[in-house]
DNA sequence: AGCACGCCGACT
DNA sequence: GTCGGCGTGCTC
């Protein structure tokens, strides 16, 4: 009997051999289910072993095969790779992959009823209004169609059996409608004709190629990547196109024009999916018959079967890097999928990260560059507003220039936005009369004073009090004060200055689902908001024609907090929302208020000098050693007590391994240093770049014994350094 | 991840 | 004297 070696979706130290009973299918990459301890559970066959090496063992044998198509060499090997990479268990990285199980079965099926057209030997009301329900509609139900028709199901029932209905079995969930990748694309200019014709020639070629779309807002950059995504499809009749995109870009515009340009929705895989939808996008992808499928970062762990094309769409956009549990980042494993399937990859952006840049400077990535607008839209013109000339009058946050030009803007007809990264009334709240900052209990996160619920709300943890009347810590009555602006102080400022004005707030409390963001976005579109005061979720996206007027609040919040990607992400952000002035003809402005006109990106910002601020950037992090010319990796331990996670610290630092040129920093409290009631330390390490950093982390963590109320985690790449 | 086994504290 | 806390070890 053959020896089937499984690696199963839990923490074991090691793939588990069983026994092939004689018969059964099996194959390198099955999808098995097996006993382990008293339970079956799922697993892959990483290996396929001769007869001799179950001889003289008792080995328990495996249970049963699914009928889905077995995983592919390059998708083990890419989850292997990921678990390396990101110092996981390969068990973990594997119920990534797995996190649709029911779409491992076929689909279930359901009984339906369709009019036959032959008249009931006996005709009555009931059996005549479920036949008339039948005959204009598609096929339903039994229970469905006597519900539409109002009476009850033993009707459908005898209807059936009489013959005047007949019962068709179907999938519930079935394949997607074919792809068409042989429609006409939009009109291209020469610039994007260029671009694409670049990308065509590579797609027929094949093999390993990233590619850079390096476009501003607004230059076509997704038609230009549908090009690519149709030459695929059409090279290779089993090809399959992945499309990554930030969670918060997968809107129903986007999935609208995959359709309109290829003919049929693509397979949609994001955290919004119905336990349905999941599985039945998981069983197309495994099979093969999903062709392009639109995801956000977790998509890239599904088992396609033969994807040719990877594209990730805003590739400099921080939401693809996951930060709980496995922490990886999307764009950079896409990469090494791409490279593992020998398929094309293309990211897009009109802000690339400075890893991608660098990359594509030194010829690891074809750069495509997109610098047109088309039609007459134009970037917007920027000015820095310099605070320290023009400071608004106390208590108000914004200049004399920027009000000038809302009340312009407005008396003109046009609208208006003003971006604030900062949600509610007040970002900090303070007793006037003991001086205290009021904060989550136990921890160091200031509360935000949310005026419009009466709330005071802590944005990390999520706790939240009513505005209490008096001062927690001296208990001085109305004492408490909000300190700095936020969305809802900038509303209340505005209203103020331009009474006659429509003001409305766009962040994540005024726009909780899909439609509430819809409703402000229309309501903008058809002209009802004049001035629009926004988080950052105004920066994606959304096209307001008849915007001209972007006011940045305050371009000095992004600066501060440390972190290395600060002033790029700042950069990004902002030149994203100056972006959204002047789409259509009429040309945009964009003032940026500042408190630092003299700081690198802002001065490229005004500039519209993109290269010149990234030059910058890029010699900065070149002569720390930072990435991407040197690597991180970030550890964060943590405890329910503040004692217990400092003492396992000092222990585990002592047996950090020596590395050359590798740099041990820490341990120091993590920023958010207390989450859910758990203590956080942190360790950075920096290492130079040909120092395999994921083998020092793991050979560093395997020698620890932790307390069992510690927990560990590694991160590689620390993005964000929350 | 489960689940069993095993060794120390407050209870009918 | 027992019930049960969760620390440790094992699962082919």
């Amino acid at each position: 009997m053959a020896v089937a070696r499984i690696l199963f979706t839990l923490p074991l130290p090691e793939p588990f051999d069983y026994a092939v009973p004689e018969g059964m299918e099996i194959a390198e990459g099955s999808y098995v289910a097996a006993p382990v301890g008293p339970h079956d559970r799922l697993g892959i066959v990483v290996e396929i072993l001769p007869d001799s090496a179950g001889e003289g063992r008792k080995l328990k044998a495996v249970s049963e095969v699914y009928p889905t198509p077995p995983m592919t060499r390059a998708m083990r090997d890419f989850l292997a790779f990921a678990a390396r990479y990101t110092v996981s268990h390969p068990g973990q990285i594997l119920s990534m992959a797995l996190r649709a199980r029911s779409g491992l079965l076929p689909s279930p099926v359901e009984t339906v009823y369709e009019a036959t057209g032959a008249e009931p030997p006996r005709m009555t009301e009931a059996r005549g209004k479920v036949l008339e329900v039948a005959e204009r509609s598609a096929p339903m139900s039994a229970a469905a169609l006597a519900e539409a028709a109002g009476v009850s199901s033993g009707v459908v029932k005898g209807l059936a059996e009489s013959g005047a209905l007949r019962a068709l079995e179907v999938e519930t969930d079935p394949s997607f409608p074919a792809v068409n990748p042989g429609l006409k694309g939009a009109d291209l200019t020469a610039e994007q004709a260029e671009a694409a014709e670049a990308l065509r020639v590579a797609a027929r070629a094949g093999g390993f190629q990233p590619f850079l779309i390096d476009g501003v807002t607004g230059s076509g950059k997704t038609e230009v990547y549908f090009e690519a995504i149709a030459e695929v499809l059409k090279a290779d009749p089993a090809a399959q196109v992945l499309v990554l995109l930030p969670e918060i870009a997968l809107t129903q515009a986007i999935l609208s024009r995959f359709e309109a340009r290829f003919g049929a929705p693509p397979a949609p895989w994001h955290s919004g999916l119905s336990d349905k939808e999941r599985r039945r996008t998981w069983r197309e992808v495994a099979h093969g018959r999903a062709r392009i499928v639109i995801g956000a970062r977790s998509a890239l762990f599904l088992p396609y079967r033969n994807p040719k094309l990877i594209i990730v769409d805003e590739e400099h956009d921080g939401s693809f890097k996951q930060e709980d549990g496995v922490t990886y980042h999307a764009r950079d494993m896409a990469v090494m999928r791409a490279k593992l399937d020998e398929a094309m990859v293309i990211l897009a952006s009109a802000t690339p990260s400075l890893e991608t840049i660098v990359n594509a400077e030194t010829g690891r990535y074809t750069r495509l560059k997109l610098s047109a607008r088309p039609g007459s839209a134009r970037l917007p013109d920027v000015e820095l507003v310099d605070l320290r000339a023009d400071p608004p009058a106390k208590g108000m946050w914004l200049s004399s220039r920027l009000v000038n030009e809302m009340r312009v803007t407005f008396e003109a007809g046009e609208q208006s936005l003003l971006f604030l990264n900062r949600r509610g009334y007040a970002p900090l709240v303070i007793c006037k009369s003991c001086g205290e900052r009021l904060k989550t209990p136990g921890t160091e996160n200031w509360l935000t004073e949310h005026r419009y619920t009466g709330r005071l709300v802590c944005h990390i943890t999520g706790y939240s009090i009513i505005k209490p009347a008096t001062c927690p810590y001296c208990g001085a009555k109305d004492s408490l004060m909000g300190v700095g602006p936020g969305v809802e102080r900038v509303a209340e400022e505005v209203r103020v200055l331009l009474p006659d004005a429509r003001v409305e707030i766009f962040s994540s409390d005024t726009a909780q689902g899909g439609e509430a963001t819809r409703g402000i976005v229309d309501r903008m579109e058809a002209g009802e908001i004049d001035v629009l005061i926004g988080t950052q979720i105004v920066a994606k996206g959304h096209n307001f024609p008849n915007l001209t007027l972007v006011g940045v609040v305050d371009a000095d919040s992004g600066m501060k907090g440390g972190d290395l990607r600060a002033g790029e992400r700042t950069y990004q952000l902002l030149s994203q929302v100056a972006g959204r002035a002047g789409r259509a003809e009429r040309p945009g402005r964009a003032l940026v208020q500042t408190y630092a006109p003299d700081n690198p990106a802002m001065l490229a910002l005004a500039d519209g000098d993109r290269d010149g601020f990234l030059q910058i950037e890029r010699d900065v992090r070149a002569e720390l050693g930072l990435p991407p010319f040197g690597r991180l990796a970030a550890v964060i331990l943590s405890a329910p007590s503040a004692e217990l996670v400092d003492e396992t610290a000092r222990n585990i630092a002592a047996l950090a391994p020596n590395g050359e040129g590798v740099e041990l920093y820490g341990p120091a409290p993590a920023p958010i240093t207390v989450l859910r009631g758990r203590h956080r330390r942190r360790f950075l390490v920096k290492a130079p770049r040909n120092v395999d950093l994921p083998a020092y982390m793991s050979a560093w963590v395997a020698k620890l014994k932790l307390p069992s109320a510690v927990r560990l985690s590694v991160d590689i790449d620390p993005y964000s350094f929350l």
